[in-house]
DNA sequence: AGCACGCCGACT
DNA sequence: GTCGGCGTGCTC
């Protein structure tokens, strides 16, 4: 331990001691704020606020890693400082802004800033980091800016691309004064210059992030799935082909990278030029410089929630962002979420619709099966099998359906009941047509499978899944080619010939020119699922799918009628979105309010309970109820809070107190094996809207 | 998490 | 007397 050194010196010497802040790189909620080490001599100008370090924790001889944070001449810290370690790398990867970022979002959810920071600044890599410092000191000589920047003449900067499809310069106006803004995606696709088929709602976000790049600043794009990042880039790529975009602009952040790329996009996103920045939810967290946009397209996808801790959604992270930068910020989709419905209601976000109105052509059905003996094989409405029959003439057909797999469910087929695996009770269900039966959960395959309840031994098949749907219009339209694209075999684009293209909700693949008919046949099975925001998921993948379809051609829903119905016909998600968000708003459900769930031993859950309601009193306790407890895993319960967004930020510090005090008194391992790890007996997890479910 | 400090039981 | 049990608390 050298932290005697820092004594040596008298007050009178003319050497400041300067001081290092450092965030730790660790897990434990009791280390999340900042520490501070001497810099010793060798390591002034070296250890700068954002640098990897490797400081002395508790004794010589332990090192754990961490951030400088900042430089300071003067500790804030009475006792007797250690000396920073090492610094690891001299790029400065967190940069001011996204630790800011990290900090407010942890606190938001009352989790570790580290644990952002983890999401936020990728693995380091040696070999990628040197090529790139290497080339930073050769592509950016200091003294010559103006023979630089006139070799490298940004095109955007040449000639915006139109964003069409609203109002003139609507768009265009409300990047400009970084407005907040809902935008309603145009329901069709589009060809990009480069010959590629997109959504075009994917050509809007391009051209939006040029012409924000056109006023010299950075946009992060954000995706749900790899399959709307191909979209996305193949949009951008057309834009780079007709010369209005330089291909170095572009960065990416997918989680198909190895670690190595990853870092490599990651760092040229620090470099002084501005940048277009697509990526999946991680992209939310890039170190942009000089930030204009943040656009996330689809943002009411599930893909959207980190499923790591503190669990924070891309779109929290980007209102956060938005709020600390000043950017922009677009919320681009086809229907509207309750959630951006509550902050458009607010006057917090703009809606900016289209104009002119592009309405697609979506005719409701009832599910009434057609008594046409091609269709029945099907059991599609005779309607739709005409429309269908129609289109496949000229195009492809789009055929949306629910599950996965052949017949999702198997039953008895003497006494009708669901069956079940004999090893663990999961339900069966059948790969093909021929294939024996296996469980859904364990996997085992039912050999000597007899029925529960009737001692049958032969099943019935229930239920269609994508691969028996298109075995099924195999049979209905036979001279058709049938393609399908679900979870475990999942198509980007198909090509504009005849075919019927049959997927599973949020598998659609794009075709070139649009479908010719777009068929929704599940509608009936995926509304009847047990969830509060199913009507919400729904509208949402049925719109999706709609907008594949190529203008003027017909979508046909199967089995909905009443509001859902209309609301696809009038293309009004928004009026939706705004009587379920009222709906909520009466049962107290998410988005009208937010959740918190607490979990951990009786004890600490109703002590944490009870300092909740203690920190708020008088009229702010109506603003905040608890359900529960209920038993959870193990010895332990599970409570949810509700509360207001306006106590959000008293319940998140209350709750991290908690946490915090709870993490130094571990329960001792009664009983247990050696290497038993004893787990907090408080975990708080802030909005997960599952649990509702 | 680790690791030191601290205050009670059975041992050379 | 003291070696060591692990409950408690801190980490710049």
């Amino acid at each position: 331990m050298t932290g005697a050194g820092g004594a040596d010196r008298s007050p009178g010497d003319i050497a400041p001691v300067l001081v290092a802040r450092v965030m730790l790189e660790s897990l434990l909620p009791q280390l999340d704020r900042l520490f501070d080490y001497r810099i010793p001599d060798h390591l002034v100008g070296l250890a700068v606020p954002g640098v990897r370090v490797k400081v002395p924790l508790r004794s010589a001889g332990r090192v754990s890693r961490g951030y400088v944070i900042e430089v300071t001449s003067d500790a804030g810290y009475s006792g007797s400082l250690s000396e920073v370690d090492e610094v690891i790398s001299p790029v400065p990867v967190l940069t001011t802004e996204v630790w800011a970022l990290a900090r407010r979002v942890a606190d938001r959810a009352a989790g570790n800033a580290s644990d952002v920071v983890r999401l936020a600044v990728p693995p380091r890599q040696v070999r990628v980091e040197k090529a790139w410092q290497l080339r930073q000191a050769v592509v950016a000589p200091p003294d010559s800016e103006s023979t630089d920047s006139e070799n490298t003449i940004a095109p955007e900067t040449l000639t915006p691309p139109q964003i069409t499809g609203y109002g003139p310069g609507a768009v265009e106006a409300a990047l400009e004064r970084r407005a907040r803004f809902a935008l309603a995606a145009v329901p069709t696709v589009t060809q990009t210059s480069a010959g590629d088929w997109v959504g075009q709602w994917a050509t809007t976000m391009a051209a939006m992030a040029v012409f924000t790049l056109g006023l010299g600043r950075s946009s992060i794009l954000v995706v749900p799935d790899y399959r709307d990042q191909d979209q996305l880039e193949a949009a951008l790529q057309g834009l780079v082909s007709v010369g209005l975009l330089a291909v170095e602009s572009i960065a990416r952040v997918d989680a198909r990278q190895s670690n190595s790329e990853r870092y490599a996009h990651f760092l040229s996103c620090l470099e002084e030029r501005p940048k277009i920045i697509v990526g999946n939810r991680s992209a939310i967290y890039a170190p942009a410089h000089s930030l204009g946009l943040i656009a996330l397209w689809d943002e009411a996808d599930p893909l959207h929630n980190e499923p790591l801790s503190p669990y924070v959604a891309s779109r929290d992270v980007a209102l956060v962002r938005q709020q600390q930068s000043g950017a922009a910020l677009a919320f681009v989709s086809h229907s509207r979420s309750t959630f951006v419905e509550r902050l458009v209601e607010l006057d917090f976000v703009e809606e900016i619709a289209q104009n002119p109105r592009f309405l697609p052509h979506v005719v409701p059905t009832s599910s009434q099966a057609s008594t046409d003996r091609f269709a029945q094989y099907a059991r599609i409405p005779t309607s739709a099998w005409n429309t269908a029959r129609k289109a496949l003439e000229t195009g492809p057909v789009l055929v949306q359906v629910a599950r996965p797999g052949y017949a999702p469910v198997l039953a008895c087929s003497s006494c009708a009941k669901p069956a079940h695996c004999q090893v663990c009770e999961g339900p069966l269900q059948a790969a093909s047509r021929n294939a024996r039966p296996s469980c859904g959960w364990c996997g085992a395959i039912a050999a000597q499978w007899s029925c529960q309840y009737c001692e049958g031994t032969s099943f019935r098949l229930v239920g269609n899944g994508s691969s028996r749907t298109a075995e099924d219009l195999g049979k209905a339209f036979p001279k058709t080619r049938v393609i399908v694209s679900d979870g475990t075999r999942s198509l980007t684009d198909v090509p504009a010939a005849p075919a019927l293209v049959v997927a599973t909700r949020g598998a659609e693949p794009v075709a070139a020119g649009g479908y010719h008919a777009v068929l929704l046949l599940d509608g009936e099975r995926m509304l009847a699922r047990e969830s509060l925001t199913v009507a919400e998921e729904c509208l949402r993948w049925w719109s999706n799918a709609i907008a594949l379809a190529a203008p003027r051609a017909p979508a046909i829903i199967v089995g909905v009628g009443g509001e859902l119905a209309r609301t696809l016909v009038t293309w009004q998600q928004g009026r939706f979105a705004a009587s379920e968000l009222a709906d909520r708003r009466t049962l107290r459900f998410p988005p009208a309010i937010r959740l918190a769930t607490v979990r951990g031993t009786p004890e600490s859950v109703a002590s944490a309970v009870k300092e909740l309601h203690d920190s708020v009193q008088g009229e702010d306790s109506a603003k905040i109820d608890v359900l529960g407890p209920v038993p959870d895993e193990g010895d332990f319960v599970r409570s949810i809070v509700r509360f207001d967004y306006s106590v959000g930020a008293t319940v998140a510090t209350t709750l991290r107190a908690a946490v915090i005090k709870n993490a130094a008194n571990r329960r001792k391992p009664a009983g247990r094996p050696a290497n038993y790890r004893t787990p907090p007996t408080l975990r708080v997890r802030f909005d997960d809207t599952e649990i509702l479910d």
